[in-house]
DNA sequence: CCAAAATCTGGACAGTGCCCACATTGGGTC
DNA sequence: GACCCAATGTGGGCACTGTCCAGATTTTGG
């Protein structure tokens, strides 16, 4: 009941990909979702170590801000060099948040950590209040900038400006 | 070499619906992916009629960060009320921005206006060069919260608090 | 009125997810 | 070693899809 045309994967060509039967990974996963389930979590767990990595770039003191750019043109460059892998995150009959799987719930608390922390250091300690609302605009913000420049609405160049534009100098 | 679950539609299941034979929509619309650009322009319309109504909501006076904040909500509205309508927009097999419908080309345009038009409400006058990243991360924003609120990752009532901590008091 | 264009129809083909019954294999346990 | 069972494989089949085709039907314009 479901197929794609060209970038995406089917249960039969993963198959034929193998070398093996036509239902041979319908035994191992039991369903094509649960497949792309698996993806995705792989997927999630690469686009953790890439926004990782990038806010411990560097060593030397640098901006808050300069930090939180870099995990953003983090983010986005995953999407941008991925955008399969990407999507399939974002699937939204692979992944219910309100269900997720026991192996995505903790990688995606990790990424809304990660995100959540570099959100703290960009406000004023004083004002704990604004720290939920600014972590989603901020997640919403990078998240959007990988979808737009995965739709090839804007070029992987135009996100460092906007973060910059977005993000109180500071 | 293309079919769908549930949420989407099929050539098939709309001849159903019409009553005709499986492919008399095959002679209307050459190709399905010419059936979705159809319906995204549809959309797009109705997303950009969402943004000017929520624009011009207001006759009273009041503060661009509050008409800019309807206007994100009226965005994220459309997308959270309409999921399949708004998904088909940013589909990438149907939304090529490099090469867009003519129906489509100005109905994109009139919807970056409203939104380079709400962000240069935002800025300083005397920084011109800050609207175009500023457009792209206002945009990036609002259509980060309407994609996580599509996904199900937040509420449609974290939106405004977001959209808040996101603009600039002022 | 009649030809041409638009529209509709059923049939076919390749592809897909999924279910089924059945073979093969590999490890544990008596 | 013999035996059983679970994992893993195989082919066949069903319903569904998009797409192409040849031909029938309807509508329209000169």
């Amino acid at each position: 009941m479901r197929a794609q045309g060209h970038a995406t994967l089917s249960l039969r060509e993963v198959a034929r990909m193998a070398g093996v039967s036509h239902n041979a990974p319908y035994h191992h996963f039991g369903d094509r979702t649960a497949l792309l389930k698996r993806l995705s979590e792989r997927s999630m767990e690469e686009l953790f170590v890439a926004m990782r990595d990038a806010r411990a770039a560097t060593a030397q003191p640098e901006t808050p801000r300069a930090v939180a750019v870099r995990v953003g043109v983090a983010y986005v460059g995953y999407a941008a060099h991925h955008p399969e892998r990407f999507r399939v995150i974002y699937d939204p009959e692979v992944c219910i948040p309100g269900s997720p799987t026991p192996t995505m719930a903790p990688l995606l608390a990790a990424v809304e950590g990660i995100l959540a922390q570099t959100t703290a250091s960009l406000l004023p300690p004083d004002r704990p209040d604004l720290l939920g609302p600014s972590t989603i605009a901020i997640w919403a913000a990078v998240h959007g900038l990988a979808e737009l420049v995965v739709a090839g609405h804007i070029g992987e160049a135009d996100v460092e400006p906007a973060l910059l534009a977005l993000l109180p100098p500071g």
